[in-house]
DNA sequence: TTCTGTTACAGAACTATATTCTGTAAAAAT
DNA sequence: ATTTTTACAGAATATAGTTCTGTAACAGAA
């Protein structure tokens, strides 16, 4: 599962072949440079194509920087949603949202190191529309299901909008510090850790 | 406590005025277009200025955007520091922790806005060093800190480089949230909850 | 005060880069 | 085979960061 099999499954065919390679070598850009250090003439260079050949494709470097992005959160949300519907109760749910986030950052370090430098940029930008209707969706559904009174009575009380980051905040925080490079344990080592603390964050009683 | 006095405790005295004011300005206009849109001349002409002044203040865009952030970091580090001081306990200090983060951005929306979004470009760009000199300083005092038999005693077998994340990541994936609107309750009224959920998640036992 | 150097400021000129435009070749559809 | 659509190339344009040059205000010394 390499960073071209999930453009692969984005993009299919032989057509979209110069796609993907711009994809490809824009992520290497990316994240190599940066987000504003790199120019499209970087990237040109790289797939020896043109600039007008990149803008028909992607319409423009914030295009090109959108697809990316959401092919990336694409992927991401395909393995949390296969290992979501393999659970039952409250605790393997939170084991499924823990260890599918650091399973995929540990799967895909380049696109999730890209993924988190430029979602600032696509919440701005013309894209910002798309990223919050499905941030919300996600939410939402994520919420609710945890306020059911069913599965309510296995935690604590706590207010419903800070959930969410109980549950995957610290995950969060070390997966940037490993894609920065702060620490070095690749973050799926970790999935015990993380996802006994998110329970012991949550849960009314703990017992291992 | 607004933006003003950190600007005026950062930047004394009545020559530094108008570099005051394209601070203040330029904040503005960064969180409310986003870092890239905002240009020189949109500051320049907020502050009745001209871009070859903003030059001789700031140098380049890049030095406006980093004298801004490590305004916010010294200020949020002064807070910090101020709080961890008065702890003992290891349980104290990590609730200091926790709730010196929680109010510092919940006493400046507005700085710490711009910090989540700046930090990304400020860790390439010409200050890349500083930046890593002192948040490696830091880091390594904290867990040097946790690090020491004494303190370890309170808490479970856990990786030292996780232990960061275990107690400030939840904390900081709120005030993102908080941030971005998604969610609405300011974070310093959840200071209990998110110093407790850190307790939990790195205590041996835990006790209310 | 007057002289001198330094800092603050202004705006035109320069440069780099995102974007558009125009044209050509290949491929697909009819 | 013709037409339409898509893929591609590269020059031209526009925008915004940066530099350059010059002027005014200020601070300290003589």
């Amino acid at each position: 599962m390499t960073t071209s099999d999930v453009l692969n499954r984005r993009y299919p065919g032989r057509r979209a072949q110069l796609k993907r390679d711009i994809l490809s070598k824009a992520l290497t850009c990316f994240n190599t440079h940066g987000l504003d250090v790199t120019t499209i003439e970087m990237i040109k260079d790289e797939c020896e194509t043109s600039v007008g050949n990149i803008y028909h494709h992607f319409g423009s470097k914030d295009g090109l920087v959108a697809a990316l992005f959401f092919c990336a959160l694409e992927d991401q949300n395909e393995l949390l949603d296969t290992n979501f519907s393999k659970t039952k109760t409250v605790r393997e749910r939170v084991a499924a949202l823990v260890h599918s986030y650091l399973d995929w950052v540990s799967l895909q370090p380049e696109l999730a190191r890209f993924q988190f430098q430029a979602r600032s940029a696509v919440a701005k930008g013309p894209f910002a529309d798309e990223l919050q209707k499905r941030n919300k969706l996600r939410n939402r559904d994520l919420i609710d299901w945890f306020k059911d009174p069913a599965h309510l009575v296995e935690l604590r009380e706590l207010p419903a909008e800070i959930l969410p980051s109980l549950i995957i905040g610290q995950s969060e925080n070390y997966c940037k510090a490993w894609l920065s490079r702060r620490v070095r344990t690749i973050p799926s080592s970790y999935k015990e850790q993380f996802a006994d603390a998110a329970w012991r964050s949550i849960a009314m009683d703990v017992q291992a």
